[in-house]
DNA sequence: AATTTATGTCAATAATACTGACCTATCTTT
DNA sequence: AAAGATAGGTCAGTATTATTGACATAAATT
């Protein structure tokens, strides 16, 4: 009698039915977003090798180069990273040339980061392999359905508290 | 004369203008993709740490349940990692009793993996707010445009090569 | 019997991230 | 002018997730 099958037993029983829609939880979209968005990154990959750089430095050298002149503090905003995670790789991409540092005007304690022309032509060819699945995967798509699919990113990023 | 400003001189020269839509390449739906997914996986953090696990075990535990009955090698391609990286978090979930290993009936090589009672609940306790996440990020759209989203979302997988 | 396959394990390493502490330069407030 | 706050940099230590390479075992296939 000591071999128990309830919850407190040694070995709780194996479930062998798939989880589905419980609970009104579309398990299938939440799927297809982490199937999307490890493909979509990988693109990237083997251009960034060929500089011995990783995806950390992709998102430095996109967002430098989408905001020309923003600010240390605006990138590590974007990133939700912190100074000492962004050290390392910002460093890195300075010191290979592809983005510079230049004192605020205003405030000289700021460092206004720019691309440099290798910078642009790095960002540029990272995005086009991207670019060119996007495209892949809107073929067919209606201008209603691109718009859509645009909003419900949007809708999928955290509400700022104070903005 | 020894001060250059082409492209070989020691510091090329900062570009001011914003990388816009060149080549064709919308910039603006590549950054609605990487804020939407940062955000999208960081809502189950919380739970995760509560456990002492982190988004790899997250992974596992979703993928176990909605396939209940997987062989390693399934998961392994599904999540394409290696199998020593698998091997750390399978067995932190094992040992918590999360997830368990049936030899397999007919090939009794094989370790099917189940999820036990707790399994399902945190994998179900994981989805929730993403789930309601989507559900935010879908309001208003229609029939036609959810169905969009996830025609694209599909789209952005990389084709196999042999199915 | 030999080989292949499925899985597990040991060791070393890399990339990305974290916390905490401390520093300089510069701007703001008192 | 002195005190404090802010922008940024740096050093040290650690965690998580991932890699490659090598080797081991059990069970299936040839």
């Amino acid at each position: 009698m000591s071999r128990q099958t309830g919850p407190k037993a040694g070995k709780p029983e194996p479930l062998a039915t798939p989880m589905e829609d419980t609970g009104g939880i579309d398990f299938e979209i939440i799927e297809l977003f982490f199937f999307a968005y490890r493909d979509f990154v990988s693109d990237p990959d083997a251009i960034l090798e060929k500089s011995g750089f990783g995806r950390a430095h992709h998102r430095v050298v996109h967002f430098v180069n989408r905001n020309p002149g923003m600010t240390v503090a605006d990138l590590l905003d974007t990133l939700k990273i912190t100074k000492q995670s962004l050290a390392r790789v910002l460093k890195q991409l300075i010191d290979s040339g592809y983005i510079r540092q230049v004192a605020g005007p205003e405030d000289r304690r700021q460092r206004k980061l720019y691309p440099t022309k290798s910078g642009r032509e790095l960002a540029l060819a990272l995005a086009e392999p991207q670019s060119r699945r996007i495209e892949r995967a809107f073929e067919g798509a209606s201008a209603q359905v691109r718009e859509g699919v645009k909003a419900f990113l949007r809708g999928m990023r955290d509400r700022k508290k104070a903005d």
